[in-house]
DNA sequence: AACCACTCCAACCGCCATGTA
DNA sequence: CTACATGGCGGTTGGAGTGGT
């Protein structure tokens, strides 16, 4: 529609693009590509076409239509225009409230997977349900209000508990990728699960994109907030808030909202945790942009900058809410539990390394990762009772790590709201996960000032303030070496041994800052899932 | 009535997976 | 094995519509 360029006519716009830019990629598009292949709005008398072609030949070889029908579209325009609006069955008008809890509910298990969720949902598109997911739900989070209802994560994390244990069924000698092929939606739980590396995993938003996807968890476990945007909004009270799905659900989210703001978190140290940027300039990879604390500040601003040096903004999308129970706590723990979770953090599989096989993505890496956890599990565990004396020096780096975020925001982005979202979100995992990759991203720190208020309260800001940020040095000294530089050197150069690199823990730590793969990965691990 | 802010949603874009020659 | 064609998917865009001031 708006993207069209080309030229007005009776018929509409046509394209008078190259042919190689007519259909973005060319795929998918007709043999006459660029010649006179109309664009925007379709016609009833377009629409007539199509429909009249489909009764003939039926679906499919879209590109034959404009040949035999004459119809100047692209082929991929006409299976679009049949797929969202033409064929038959299609369920127009708005979604009924089953629809919607239904959404959620698939979208808290599947992530933006709107063509399998649209399977789920009979006469409705994906693109339809797309649309409902960046706009409707999307206000919520303007309100301050979860997108998923309670009972929706708590579903989720139960079903992803029950994948957990019936994921452990698989021999441990399974290929992974025999994993990765099955088609279910539910298979990256099994994967991730097994091994044993996200109590959480979110669906790993595109940052550039819409950030309301991320905000899809605001589940109370979670407890992220658009701070930000509440108060700005001059339509703070929206129909769909009153959801019935969400009730009560999303009355108590409004009220710990209240609670964060007026208390300015109330348990600060839960709120140090965190932040531990996947930048790598190095490459394009796939992001996941993890590791900022739910509470912290950073939603406060909300802003990022996709200006900045964020090189590799992109998606790997992963389904949504693959915490654990473990996590159902986190918003305001108990000491105890952040003592536990500083433990889980420093004896889980902290790998994060440049060995990872960057090119071919997360899976990939996550099999490398369980490989190279196999064969340093003994170390871990060996080291994991000791592991609890460097948690205040990972706090300080993973605050490192999000004032290193810090200086990639602007608030000029329009994307800024997404990476708030997705920072806010993703922490619980993420920080667990202090990983040496994390701390290898120090050097990559800005030195340009930073309102560390926006991330941290006083307690943590003490900590932070002894540290310059800027000094790798000083980040690896006070929180690698001290919270078990060698079993993560271990884990180093057990990957490094698989990949049959001559990667040394030290070599593999030197080439931290072109890692990333690992730095994606919420590289949890519960240990109490281990054996 | 005019203006503005915001929402909705149809359609496009770009990437990817798969099939086939 | 490679290149190409095709279909599918998810993200994004921008005009139209709506409501408030």
């Amino acid at each position: 529609m708006g993207h069209s360029i080309g030229y007005e006519s009776e018929e509409g716009v046509f394209s008078t693009d190259s042919p190689l830019s007519n259909d973005g990629d060319n795929s998918g598009g007709s043999s006459n590509m660029g010649v006179g292949l109309k664009k925007g709005p379709w016609t009833s008398a377009e629409d007539a076409i199509l429909v009249d072609y489909v009764k003939k030949h039926g679906e499919g070889n879209w590109n034959a239509v404009q040949k035999h029908s004459g119809l100047s579209r692209c082929g991929k325009s006409c299976r679009l225009r049949w797929a969202n609006h033409l064929r038959p069955n299609l369920k127009k008008g708005a979604f009924t409230s089953e629809e919607e809890r239904l959404i959620i509910e698939l979208h808290a298990k599947m992530g933006n997977k709107w063509a399998r969720m649209a399977a789920h949902l009979p006469g409705r598109t994906d693109n339809e349900i797309k649309n409902y997911w960046n706009t409707r739900i999307k206000r919520r989070q303007r309100a301050g209000l979860p997108l998923y209802p309670p009972e929706i994560c708590l579903q989720a994390s139960s079903e992803n508990q029950e994948n957990l244990n019936s994921s452990i069924v698989y021999g441990g000698d399974k290929g992974y990728h025999d994993i990765l092929q099955n088609d279910g939606y539910e298979t990256p739980n099994v994967i991730f699960d097994r091994l044993n590396i996200l109590p959480y995993t979110p669906e790993f938003p595109d940052i550039s994109a819409s950030g309301s996807l991320i905000n899809g968890f605001n589940c109370p476990q979670f407890h992220s907030f658009v701070p930000q945007m509440v108060g700005l909004q001059k339509r703070t009270q929206d129909p769909d808030e009153t959801m019935s799905d969400y009730g009560e659900g999303a009355a108590n989210e409004a009220l710990s909202f209240d609670r964060v703001q007026n208390n300015n978190f109330e348990n600060k140290t839960s709120q140090s945790y965190g932040l531990c940027f996947p930048y790598d300039p190095g490459h394009t990879e796939k992001l996941l942009p993890l590791g900022v604390n739910q509470d912290s500040h950073f939603t406060t601003n909300g802003f990022f900058s996709a200006s900045k040096p964020f090189a590799g903004a992109e998606t790997l999308e992963l389904p949504s809410l693959q915490y654990q129970e473990t996590d159902l706590g986190f918003w305001d723990p108990p000491p105890e539990s952040m003592d536990s979770f500083i433990h889980a953090s420093l004896s889980g599989p902290l790998s994060s390394h440049c060995t990872s096989p960057r090119s071919s993505g997360l899976l990939e890496a996550l099999l490398y990762e369980a490989k190279a956890l196999r064969k340093s599990e003994n170390q871990l565990s060996d080291n994991a009772t000791s592991s609890t004396t460097g948690g205040i020096a990972d706090i300080s780096a993973m605050k490192t790590c999000s004032t290193e975020f810090n200086g990639y925001l602007d608030p000029t982005s329009p994307s800024a709201n997404s990476m708030g979202s997705i920072f806010n979100q993703c922490t619980p995992t993420h920080t667990i996960g202090s990983s040496l990759e994390e701390k290898m991203r120090v050097p990559h720190v800005k030195s340009e000032v930073v309102d560390e208020s926006w991330f941290f309260d006083g307690e943590t800001k003490d900590i932070s303030n002894q540290m310059d940020c800027s000094r790798p040095d000083v980040i690896l000294g006070s929180s690698w070496s001290t919270s078990g530089s060698a079993q993560r050197g271990s884990v180093t150069d057990a990957i490094a041994v698989l990949l049959g690199s001559a990667g040394t823990s030290t070599s593999a730590s030197n080439r931290g800052l072109c890692s990333c793969t690992w730095n994606n990965m919420p590289s949890v691990c519960q240990m109490s899932d281990h054996p």
